[in-house]
DNA sequence: CTGTTAGCGCTTTCAA
DNA sequence: TTGAAAGCGCTAACAG
């Protein structure tokens, strides 16, 4: 197979095998509406008998409208996002927008490079999971006229438009609960990525107190899970209820706790966050903040495309809030 | 924040600021090499005081050359894939090209839309999580010169390049490993993808007859992974040893014996698939077949690059190959 | 080393 | 309802 690209079948052709001009051909396909039925059919079995596609790049430059979206996340391996990105994707598709993926690796200069490499492929929108970070490319992206949504975290000064939630909620909510329980000796296993010890800060906020805490470099995983929880219960044996950044390290703790002969939630009570489908159907169940990532990736694309036509989303800051869900690894007083 | 983009800053702009022609300051930015230092430095300068970017739609749409690879995978939850695309995204990042991110669902329609939209978004390349189906896109797609590559998957009769092995192979090979372990008594958990049925088969056919099996649907989880394992084990008591389609699954099988009061590796083994980090992280530690599904994405996204700039890759068919990991859950004997 | 010319394929604007 | 003209912003091809 060669590389060569012979050249490509064009509206102009298809014009000609239908027998109308160029424009006549273009509207036909596009805007159906503003020509003759009759025309519309003689063009559309003109292009399908030419095989034509259109080239969405040559629209694009003189519509200024490519009908692509970004979205930038940490690591695609992060499964927290995958919900919301697949929401986004399959929202996006309906309405025959593609998705650019970027992995900024929790690097701001590489979020940057990223942003500006998007908008210089003219994407007509931008979904941020997190919070933009403070770089030059803010500023291009403000003057590009760009929309962007922010995700996954809440802010008194979103750039644009925003669907998340507040991560110090979250951390306050879990203290509650285990307050409401009765407990007293409390650990945190945390990753060390930004939101997660913002949802560290509201737990011990609210315990009155600092807590023992493992943190683990971001992406936690069930390898880093284990060794928070096996940090914590050697350094403090007492502890009794612990907080877990991610339903993945929380399932690590489960694991490390077994492993030593802990019984959850008799000798160990643990709570993770995400309310990943997985938590349910540990042995213990886990109890869990359960976040809709998937909303969030619909209700994104929903408020951005709205904008993409022109419109003003009436509700462009959404809080999907979250909820504990209480499960046996928590559960029995 | 208004949705109007202003007039965005053009080459012509950072030529004017420059003092030198249109051409100049494109090649200035583009091909340092044929233009004097000391203009490409002032064309830099002038573009950066500006805030210059170019515009890849523009410049795509002459050069025929959009810098951007398309990467379809059934759903992005799959977590198998992960790896692929973490590393095909960085290596095609760090050469200035952006990946589009594709959802076929498993549906053959939805992946030629898709694999036609592409074509009409002129991407340079398409990397398939799997084989390339049997859609009129692939008509398109050669016609179109796109360099494909296809991952995941092996055949005799590639559309094009192709970095994967055989799923065949790895049923063999667990057969092979649980037959020299002197097991008699054996089950099957798989999804009911086709990549999972291959490895099914190939186990079957190298046991020599058939095999209980409890089929769930892709992508499975740990919920259809434990309820795999009920009933395999309740309509078979007697299955001594279970090859699992993925290691989620595995897990799910590894959670259902436990709760059930089975040891394992005593009372029942368990093999998963792919490798994840997890499976080594799990009590007991999990017998997989490892899969190095980073490689597979770096090595699609050198052939494809290399295709992408005219050559022609040396090795445009490599078959990655797969080891069976032999850990706590079959070990002893 | 630099510049001029001519488009890439499509959609907007204006006119019929 | 249809068409002609005029570019979108950039780069390939050829001159100078």
């Amino acid at each position: 197979m060669s590389s060569i690209k012979q050249k490509s079948i064009t509206l102009h052709d298809v014009a000609r095998e239908a027998g109308v001009s160029l424009i006549t051909a273009s509207r036909a396909l596009g805007n159906p509406d503003r020509v003759s039925e009759k025309t519309v059919a003689r063009v559309q079995a003109a292009a399908d008998a030419i095989g034509y596609i259109p080239n969405l790049l040559a629209g694009g430059l003189k519509s200024r409208r490519s009908r692509t979206v970004a979205a930038l996340v940490p690591i695609i391996s992060v499964q927290q996002f995958l919900p919301t990105i697949e929401a986004l994707t399959a929202m996006l598709d309906r309405e025959g927008y593609q998705l650019l993926l970027g992995q900024t690796g929790y690097d701001r200069a590489r979020e940057a490079a990223l942003l500006n490499s998007m908008v210089g492929r003219q994407v007509d929108g931008i979904v941020m999971a997190g919070l933009l970070d403070d770089t030059p490319a803010k500023a291009r992206i403000r003057a590009a006229g760009i929309p962007v949504v922010e995700t996954w975290d809440i802010t008194d000064d979103p750039f644009d438009m925003l669907v998340g939630f507040s991560h110090l909620g979250v951390g306050r909510a879990v203290a509650d609960y285990f307050l409401a329980k009765g407990w007293t000796r409390f650990g945190v296993a945390t990753g060390d990525d930004k939101r997660a010890l913002i949802r560290r800060q509201g737990f011990v906020d609210r315990i009155g107190h600092d807590v023992p805490t493992a943190a683990v470099p971001a992406p936690s995983n069930l390898g880093s899970g284990r060794q928070a929880g096996a940090e914590l219960l050697t350094k403090d044996p007492s502890i009794r209820a612990i907080f877990c950044s991610s339903d993945t390290l929380a399932e690590g703790v489960l694991t490390e706790a077994r492993v030593r002969g802990l019984r959850v939630p008799e000798d160990l009570a643990v709570c993770g966050f995400g309310g990943t489908s997985f938590s349910g159907h540990l042995a213990p169940t886990l109890t869990t903040v359960h976040v809709d990532g998937s909303r969030i990736g619909s209700e994104a694309g929903r408020i951005l495309l709205a904008r993409c036509r022109g419109e003003t989303p009436e509700e462009p800051f959404i809080d999907v809030g979250f909820r504990v869900i209480e499960r046996e690894s928590t559960a029995g007083r």
